[in-house]
DNA sequence: ATTTTTTTAGACACAACTGTCCAATCAGTC
DNA sequence: GACTGATTGGACAGTTGTGTCTAAAAAAAT
């Protein structure tokens, strides 16, 4: 049907366009919902025709799935940027406490600060039950490479004796669950935390999973 | 506008027709959103004429904004009976494990089973960034009040020299992301966790908690 | 400079939904 | 049985949104 010119420059202003409608209706489904959102919106918002919409992504359902596989993609990728700073072993059990805090506090600020997180979360809540055939890629291609990432980070802890040795894909979704503790009641009225709040909010997080795992 | 006669019989078929109506309501605005849920498919679910719900709740905001208040209370009302069943404080540290884990265990299979507590987070989660107002409502009654009940519980075993003496609102909220540790991966798929199931979860949540918190 | 492709604005048919209105019906009450 | 208010089904206008189409304009490629 559509046959693209693979040519350089043609690809880089179309992808650009094509980024600038992902962008909007990200923000725009989010906002709204599927049902709410309306190509219009995001074709004013985008600052591109509509037809333009349907040209890139076929219909509704097309945009909603690009969004989806883009700011997952995006979301992993950050993801194991962060990653990379998880603190290195060593024995001293104040370093696990300053390190872990470091690593939680990046995390935290990520989460609640970052646009594709935030937005990508937000999609999934909203509509994974209603679209689960959408969403099962995402499972598979986000939860299923982030979570065993972070529990071999902590596996490795306990292999090296820092902390309790248990199941580490348990240990993982305890000392994710104990650094946002605090922020779901904060994040739901709409206002972000700044940088000092989430340094301290990972630092009583990290507490309470150290009291818990370190190996005194 | 409109005069209700008084009478008992008739304000109880009126409470039990309204009552159809929220119940519908609640199913179709959480399964669909504000803006995706139509009066007439809540009309045709509660076995109502459509001009019915116009009559009880006015317009589409009004139905949404019943619907969240007879949640709101629905919920609360069932929080403090479950939270009746906070263990009583004795000095076994076997005791706190098996009493916070009967406690967390009657939780967990709520949160996951109960319709009420379900729809309530879920729409609160959807729509409570477009409709801030409705909600702060809600969250004054909902959090505001539960929380501190369940810090309280907290505070009067640090009291008892039981646990551990920090902030007794976060040893709450710490306790309560513990108890959902293992929950949020589980129940995005759609399919609930039996008893068994959040048994488990809630013990290993439970031991997390303990090992933070017990004053060995 | 010419050709090719993308983009645009607007019009269009079609469907769905909201909120209102009304005449007919039903369920209790006097 | 007559009366009163709640309820019903259906019709209605007005709005909004989707997805398609077309001719014109803009941009890119040759």
């Amino acid at each position: 049907m559509n046959a693209y010119p693979f040519d350089m420059n043609v690809i880089e202003t179309k992808l650009s366009k094509r980024d600038r409608i992902l962008e909007a209706a990200a923000a725009i489904l989010c906002q709204d919902g599927f049902a709410g959102a309306s190509i219009d919106a995001v074709a004013t918002r985008a600052n591109v025709s509509r037809q333009t919409i349907y040209n890139h992504v076929g219909d509704k359902e097309g945009l909603f799935k690009a969004v989806i596989k883009e700011l997952a993609e995006r979301s992993t990728e950050h993801f194991f940027e962060m990653l990379e700073e998880f603190p290195d072993i060593d024995n001293s059990d104040d370093s696990l406490q300053s390190g872990l805090s470091a690593f939680g506090t990046r995390i935290l600020y990520h989460m609640t600060h970052d646009k594709t997180a935030r937005w990508l979360m937000r999609l999934v809540q909203n509509e994974g039950e209603r679209y689960p055939e959408l969403l099962s890629g995402w499972r598979e291609y986000g939860p299923g490479r982030k979570n065993p990432a972070l529990a071999a980070k902590f596996a490795s802890l306990a292999h090296a004796g820092v902390i309790r040795r248990e199941d580490p894909t348990l240990t993982a979704r305890q000392f994710m669950a104990l650094l946002t503790a605090e922020w779901r009641p904060e994040t739901q009225l709409g206002h972000l935390p700044d940088e000092e709040t989430c340094r301290a909010m990972a630092e009583r997080g990290v507490r309470a999973f150290v009291a818990a795992y370190a190996i005194k």
